[in-house]
RNA sequence: GGGCCCGUGGCGUAGCCUGGUGGCGCGUUCGCCUGAUAAGCGAAAGGUCCUGGGUUCGAAGCCCAGCGGGCCCA
């Protein structure tokens, strides 16, 4: 690859490509390239049609992985498609700054270990929470660039800007005038860690061993009688207000040395693995159980006052029998569930619980203990007071915050959210509207999701994040939702920046008191929910929003589902009433290859640059493009990721192929004209544009992994196994004939077209090779290729199909000979089954004997026999024999040694015919004794093909000895001139010794041994005088001595 | 426990929508070819198409159930 300027010259001429480069290096040459001439910026200008692409931030918090990878190089080949089919592309990426990964990274960088310590001097931690993020969008815009990811990486969007947090906050006033934004007392997730509410889309579920607990709860009234109680989470009972059962199923009452006990039915197996032996006395529906009361297992120890209505035995459906005792202990303010169905009873939720998950004076007894730490300590009370009758442990899967793994608790707190439960029917519909690729994402998997939406806890407790804008007065409470900076600097003066504390800012409410901002920041999922606006910088601008706006294409993987594809959904709900994108991509995940998710503590990670530093980044691109359906799931594999290798170095060695003989040549493309042009010629010309055609489709439906196989079987099989071997001969004739420069053109045209059809994928090799082609500045400023369906001739395609099958069967035949490729065959006889399959070979004869090194074609009709196919008359012995008996060895000789031809005739016609034996007589012999095969001499082999079969003659005849021969000489030159590393069209002379035999062949191919291996001078004797590179050979079992040198 | 997706020679995959000889690549063995060749090409061996039912003249494909894996949720 040459950089320097080219001046304008009518036709430039092909420049030799590099042999054997380093694709890496040449990958950093072809970026600069990019670079210096601004190729990124100009490939969008004078494009008419826009197109807006809305990049799925990826969380800034450290280094690309695969995944990321795989999602960015899908994006880039779309686009770079997009922009080659005319289309003036939106390509900013993003970064998601805010929220708890990067704090949880910043407490550990500062060796927090309590939110406390982040109060004392919020600003210096938020500060390095800026710093980290922008750290490391530097690192992985790095590595994004490295994999020639087009975007416009000078100037993404970023969740942190001031400008985007004020997107976020008008998008929260539209929420709070469509009345969709409350504050509400309602059990969450919690990380007692983090000490904050938690998303159900923020938590994680993983194994977890707990205490498993059966309990007995004295019912009032009636003399030792008890509810069995099972529960995971013995913390949780200090809050116990209620027992629940399930209005259908049935409860027993059995009397045990225990008293008598309530159980479900079916659950009876329970008593007798706890060793509790017992009878029914008495069976009832949960129904009849309701309204019984019984004594709260901790009474007396408590900090509060038991609530009306509480302690008794409630109804609910979510009760089950899978596990538990059918009596389910009820804390409304430790589990959602329970705090719904309790708010049915009047009964209201207690949390004796802090923020840091330590009970509060509340509790009484227990107050200043952890909650689920100290699970012992309330055990052991409850032992004591008679209520346990079992512990156990239990090992299921519990939810854990997703960032710090902590085992996350239910608490019931005053949260704000978006009541999305009042969208879910507008979502359904306008999910409808959605283009999904594949059709099931939306169909099935988002529906699914959409349809079970709960609201969405938009509150987070924390520091690192947009702050939540809504003040509230101390004194009337009355509420204030901002809208924008300047709405806020109308009424409390100068901020200095939207992030807390800065923002923490009070002003005077018309009551007299103060407003405060709800020191809450939003959930990270709000921030990328509006980047659809947010990113374009509107409300506060109204350009590029107007023009560009909704986004036409997103892309990301399936976890996205339950996060960006939902959260994009719900905040253009409120924000326009509509779902903000057209079209979706979802793709999938990367696997090991094993099968197993990647991740750090497992160690089994990919890093993408170990692949690029390995191969070049364009071999991952295609990898990861062409592996797999981008919908499924990756698994990564080295070895596939070698095949994909190799194909390039075929594809780059056909280019240095084409490249090294046209610019020997001084060849300057002209263009395609029919007249010279061969019949492999026109196939590939017409499998190119076929190709064109193939490809162009597979982009259009997002159908990645077709594309990239489409193009690797086109460089293997049209181009480098059939086409390039094909057209060599032509490029060896030193004059300029027509036919050498139809080549030049054809293969010029190909690879050219295949330049641009590789553009999207691999955007660096395929630069490389237009270069080479002297085509143009770039290909990233060519349109994507159109199918010139004047050249496509399907007739062509399919002859051309069955002769490679007939050469194929030719080599195969040969094989089974022991006949080599060098040695030309006397004769090639095709069978056809069918007309046009004997038509093929005729249309192609002179290729076709070419590639078979054949002498002779002979194409028979369908249903014609080889000629010199000998009939035989094979015995039947087992008809014979219960015929024949004791004759039949005798009858089984005539019958081989009988003039079979006639004897099939006579079959054939009459059904039976007479042999003589050894004795004299004649025995009569019919069709079931006899079997007639055909069979070849022993020169000859037969091999079938898909339409027929093949029937080569290898006989050594003297013009085959002369030609075979003359070619077993040739290549022990050819290779002794690349021993010597000469120049392709350096001349030389040879010396030859062979025995006396082999002379007169050799020598009346002297002209063709000479122009072949371009020698001045050829001596052919039986003792020549040798100097130079001297070699001793064994050709065809005789000894031959070659020498070689420079002339 | 629920939803979605996947299950094809030792490994990775195509075919499945629209039923009728199951292709390809890697690997193995044996050959061949070579001035695009530190390459390339061919042949051979290797398959319960996850299992079991059903529909059908006929199932890798369509339907049902189960098993295994992935992702998401509870």
């Amino acid at each position: 690859m040459s950089l320097k300027i080219n001046f304008p010259v009518s036709a430039p001429m092909v420049k030799p490509a590099q042999r054997n480069p380093d694709f890496r290096k040449l990958e950093q040459q072809i970026q600069s390239f990019w670079e210096e001439r601004g190729i990124y910026r100009r490939s969008g200008e004078g494009k008419k049609k826009t197109f807006y692409f809305l990049d799925g931030p990826p969380y800034a918090s450290g280094s690309i992985h695969l995944g990321t990878a795989w999602n960015k190089i899908i994006k880039d080949a779309v686009l770079r498609y997009l922009s080659m089919r005319g289309y003036r592309v939106h390509r900013m990426p993003g970064w998601d700054c805010h929220g708890l990964p990067i704090e949880v990274k910043v407490e550990k960088e500062m060796g927090i270990r309590d939110k406390r310590e982040i109060e004392g001097n919020v600003e210096a931690f938020v500060e390095a929470c800026r710093r980290w993020a922008l750290r490391h969008v530097d690192i992985m815009t790095r590595q994004f660039r490295r994999l020639g990811v087009w975007m416009d990486w000078e100037e993404p969007y970023m969740t942190l800007r001031d400008e985007y947090i004020e997107s976020a906050w008008w998008t929260i006033k539209r929420a709070h005038e469509k009345g969709l934004l409350t504050r509400d007392l309602r059990v969450v997730t919690w990380c007692p860690r983090c000490e904050t509410a938690l998303a159900d889309a923020e938590v994680e579920y993983g194994e977890r061993t707990d205490p498993s607990i059966y309990l007995r709860f004295r019912v009032r009234g009636r003399e030792d009688e008890y509810l069995l109680v099972w529960t995971t989470t013995p913390w949780t009972l200090i809050a116990n207000l209620a027992v629940a059962v399930h209005p259908e199923f049935e409860y027993a009452r059995v009397r045990t040395p225990l008293g008598v006990l309530v159980v479900a039915r079916e659950q009876l197996g329970l008593l007798e693995r706890l060793g509790i032996e017992g009878e029914v006395v008495e069976v009832l529906t949960g129904r009849e159980l309701e309204g019984l009361e019984y004594l709260h297992p901790l009474e007396g120890d408590l900090g509060y006052e038991l609530p009306e209505n509480s302690c008794r035995v409630i109804l609910a459906d979510f009760v089950t029998l899978g596990e538990g005792t059918g009596l389910v202990h009820c804390a409304p303010g430790h589990g959602p569930e329970d705090f719904e169905v309790a708010k049915r009873y009047g009964i209201p939720a207690i949390c004796p619980v802090d923020e840091r998950g330590r009970f509060t004076e509340q509790a009484g007894k227990f107050a200043g203990l952890r909650v689920k730490k100290d699970d012992a300590r309330i055990i052991e009370e409850l032992e004591s007071r008679g209520v346990l009758v079992r512990a156990e442990k239990i090992t299921h899967r519990y939810g854990h915050c997703w960032r710090c793994k902590s085992p996350i608790i239910y608490r019931a707190t005053e949260q704000w959210f978006i009541t999305v439960s009042h969208l879910r029917d507008r979502m359904l519909e306008e999910v409808e509207r959605v283009e999904w690729v594949p059709e099931w994402a939306g169909s099935s998997r988002f529906r699914e999701w959409v349809a079970g939406a709960k609201d969405w806890t938009i509150s987070r407790q924390r520091y690192w994040g947009i702050p939540l804008p809504v003040w509230l007065c101390d004194s009337c409470g009355d509420m204030e939702v901002m809208g924008s900076k300047a709405e806020l600097e109308q009424r409390a003066g100068r901020v200095r920046e939207l992030h807390r504390p800065y923002v923490d800012v009070a002003y005077p409410c018309e009551c007299g008191g103060e407003k405060r901002r709800v020191e809450d920041v939003l959930d990270v999922w709000f921030d990328s929910g509006v980047a659809p606006w947010a990113s374009l910088g509107y409300p506060a601008r109204e350009e590029p929003f107007r023009t560009l706006y909704p986004v036409d294409f997103i892309t990301e993987g399936h976890d996205q589902t339950r996060g960006w594809f939902y959260s994009l959904l719900g905040c253009g709900l409120i924000a326009f009433d509509e779902v903000p994108y057209r079209k979706v991509l979802m793709h999938g995940f990367t696997l090991d290859e094993r099968g197993e998710k990647m991740s750090k503590s497992r160690g089994n990670v990919i890093e993408p640059e170990e692949v690029v530093n390995a191969f070049c980044a364009d071999v991952l691109r295609f990898y990861v493009l062409w592996a797999n359906k981008p919908w499924e799931d990756l698994r990564f594999s080295w070895s596939e990721v070698r095949v994909v290798a190799k194909m390039f170095n075929i594809l780059w060695n056909a280019h240095v192929f084409a490249t090294t003989y046209m610019s020997l040549d001084s060849f300057a493309p002209k263009g395609v004209r029919g007249e010279s042009l061969k019949p492999e010629d026109r196939w590939m010309l017409s499998r190119v544009n076929s190709l064109v055609r193939r490809v162009g489709e597979a982009f259009e439906r997002l159908e990645l992994h077709r594309a990239t196989r489409e193009l690797q079987e086109f460089i293997l099989e049209d181009l480098s196994r059939w086409y390039i071997p094909l057209v060599r001969p032509r490029t060896w004739y030193e004059e300029e004939s027509p036919e050498k420069l139809a080549a030049y053109e054809v293969l010029h045209r190909t690879l050219q077209t295949l330049a641009k059809l590789l553009a999207p994928v691999a955007p660096h090799l395929s630069e490389a090779m237009y270069q080479d082609l002297e085509c143009g500045e770039s290909v990233h400023l060519e349109s994507f290729p159109e199918a010139e369906e004047e050249w496509v001739d399907e007739r062509l395609e399919a002859q051309m199909r069955m002769v490679r099958g007939m050469v194929d069967a030719c080599l195969a035949a040969r094989q089974r000979l022991g006949v080599k490729r060098r040695w030309p065959l006397v004769k090639l006889v095709v069978l056809p089954e069918r007309e046009e399959v004997g038509e093929a070979a005729e249309a192609l004869e002179e290729l076709l004997l070419s590639q078979c090194n054949a002498l002779e074609l002979e194409v028979l009709s369908p249903g014609e026999e080889v000629r010199e196919a000998e009939i035989v008359a094979v015995p039947e012995m087992g008809a014979i024999g219960r015929e024949f008996r004791k004759q039949a060895p005798e009858v089984a000789r005539a019958l081989e040694e009988a003039d079979a031809e006639a004897l099939s005739r006579e079959m054939e016609s009459r059904g039976w015919a007479e042999v003589q034996l050894g004795d004299g007589s004649r025995v009569r012999v019919r069709r079931e004794h006899v079997r007639f095969e055909r069979r070849l001499p022993e020169s000859m082999a037969c091999e079938e093909f898909e339409g027929g079969r093949v029937c080569i003659d290898a006989r050594r005849t003297e013009r085959v000895m002369e030609l075979g021969l003359a070619r077993e000489v040739v290549r022990r030159v050819q290779e002794m001139r690349k021993e010597l590393e000469l120049e392709v069209d350096a001349y030389i002379t040879t010396r030859i010794s062979a025995p006396s035999e082999q002379l007169p062949y050799l020598r009346a191919q002297q002209e063709y041994i000479a122009r072949e291996t371009r020698s001045r001078e050829l001596v052919i004797a039986e003792e020549a005088q040798h100097f130079g590179h001297v070699r001793e050979w064994s050709i065809d079992g005789s000894r031959v001595v070659i020498s070689v040198a420079e002339a």
